[in-house]
DNA sequence: TATTGTTATACTCTATAACTATA
DNA sequence: TATAGTTATAGAGTATAACAATA
């Protein structure tokens, strides 16, 4: 039987609606994001992106430090860690002051991998914003950290 | 000052990258989505919330159509409609022209419920969107739309 | 042959609670 | 007692592959 044609849905409020084009947005640009990686045969999530930045610009930082700036729960790292220790990336070094802290580092290997994932980033970076001027990325990043800094109340 | 302040970790260009400002914007967001239901005894996520609007201004629709409009796979969408069916706010019902589609609809529940939950979504933005003007909720919302048409490409 | 819905399966992300070792 | 890291567990969200019923 021949298909109708797609009919367009009634979205009802759900345009207008601050959370809901925000969640398809964040959808959309992960996808960009993981398509861009797997376009150069890279695997990488944005979370692991941005726990390997920080521990590179914070070598040393305690695994709860670490949680902590990336808004999620201790025992929700722990897995992250492993999968990224076991690539090699990220090391979990003894504490030389608290028995109790790892004091956690990129390898060699992951810093190296850290230059090659950040010209990935860029690359999905740039076309992402492609349909906003300068001025448009950098008030969309204000606007949204209003919203992050009023919002989790 | 009695002692230091805690020490800011370096961020390095994480701030800077609107994909992750987007991210850690969303998942404030849902976090604030979420505390508003629970502390009215309701349980309902933002992507149910979504799912209800969709059927009731859509009565009848299919299933695979859902899923399109949701941006989702078919097979994702069948527990998420398992729960919202063991709840009695939504009905599978056998379609009159089509004996491989379901035509989804809401139970008189499941629209009572839907106004119970429009109530705190209104108020869920109100919060989250008080920080900015009304122009600027606006401005948010069609840079937002442009970024998503850029991504997943 | 193609489509719809379902099932089986597999990851990831997220959390809470309890355990251990250390402070 | 309190903190850091781990483990066990659970739930949501996401997907692919294969299957039965129907078109």
């Amino acid at each position: 039987m021949a298909r109708p044609l797609a009919k367009t849905l009634d979205r009802g409020v759900l345009p207008s609606l601050l959370g809901y084009v925000l969640r398809r947005t964040q959808s959309a640009v992960f996808a960009d994001f993981a398509a861009t990686f797997a376009r150069a045969g890279e695997a990488l999530t944005p979370g692991e992106f941005g726990l390997l930045v920080l521990v590179d610009r914070n070598a040393g930082l305690s695994q709860m430090a670490l949680a902590r700036a990336l808004g999620i729960d201790r025992s929700t790292l722990v897995p992250i860690l492993n999968r990224l220790q076991a690539r090699s990336l990220v090391v979990r070094r003894a504490s030389p002051t608290d028995g109790r802290t790892h004091a956690l580092g990129l390898t060699p290997a992951g810093a190296a991998a850290l230059a090659r994932f950040a010209r990935l980033v860029s690359a999905h970076e740039t076309r992402i914003a492609a349909g906003l001027s300068t001025a448009e990325t950098r008030k969309l990043i204000e606007l949204l950290e209003k919203v992050r800094d009023r919002s989790r109340a």
